[in-house]
DNA sequence: GACATATAGTTGACAAGGAAACTTCCGGGA
DNA sequence: TCCCGGAAGTTTCCTTGTCAACTATATGTC
């Protein structure tokens, strides 16, 4: 018997796998979407701020999973880009109330079928079964660990 | 018929999940191997140290899949924490052989062991069967797309 | 009504990586 | 031998995030 085993290897871990497939399709996507002058971070938000039409900093921070420190500078740097405006809270003094410029709400489509087109040939190596069941398998792993925050780096 | 489309929602891209079960058990990680003094970045530049047992920043880098500026901070980081020590290649008045300082090699097998625990938690929520479906999956993209590099963020 | 406490958002200091310029050294031609 | 192109590392600047301190406003308690 050897006195100290050899550790185990990076590649034993599915995190190993995980984290290497995920950050090259985060990485190509990062790469194709910076033709349009925009973040994946930026990205996030915009598509957020799509479905609510009117959102709060904090409930953004909340739900991507960033400080409102991060999100005060990206609000900063969107409306910098005229994709997103800034409006006071009439109910609250200190609130804001963040929303897409038509600028930013014509941009989300395009976005996101730069979305559907990445993720579609990242992922057309697999058979539709398999893309099922790689699906399954991730949402089952985020329902018991309770994750909720939309990913963004 | 609707003019335009509502564009693809985040939650339908597989990408997203995997960004999001990624990021946590990164971030899970992460916080555990905090305690050692380590970050994942340099948990990963000693692990590939202690197979090596010397070894080029630039291979590394390449392994790595990170820019030769950032190894060399890397280096620095790990040499001030004197886990690793830089020696001079004797062969190429350029280059240097990175190796890992006993304290370096001691912390090795600790860290991996936190990465085993790491790993077993977040995936014991699927059966055994599930965590190699899902292994062979994630390698199975990760060779169509040849990737090689361990991935750090 | 006045004050203590909590919350929304901003700001500044710091961390860590990428890109590119820079330095030093190697090696191949003329 | 003397250049000159290329490779190895380092350094500088930029980006983008966190953390913690700060400002302004809201709210609950007496």
């Amino acid at each position: 018997m050897s006195p100290t085993p050899p550790p185990s290897d990076l590649h034993d871990h599915l995190g190993y796998w995980l984290r290497m497939v995920s950050n090259a399709v985060s990485q190509d996507f990062a790469r194709e979407i910076e033709g349009q002058g925009v973040t994946v971070a930026e990205w996030v938000f915009l598509r957020a701020l799509h479905d609510a039409d009117c959102l709060a900093p904090s409930l953004l921070a909340e739900r991507m999973g960033m400080t409102k420190g991060a999100i005060s500078k990206l609000a900063d740097r969107l409306s910098e880009k005229k994709l997103v405006q800034r409006a006071p809270n009439p109910e609250d003094g200190r609130g804001q109330m963040l929303s897409l410029t038509p600028a930013g709400r014509a941009l989300v489509p395009e976005l996101a079928r730069i979305a559907d087109g990445n993720d579609a040939a990242f992922f057309d190596t697999l058979a539709p079964a398999e893309r099922d069941h790689l699906g399954a398998l991730l949402r089952k792993i985020a329902r018991a660990h309770e994750l909720t925050r939309a990913p963004v780096d």
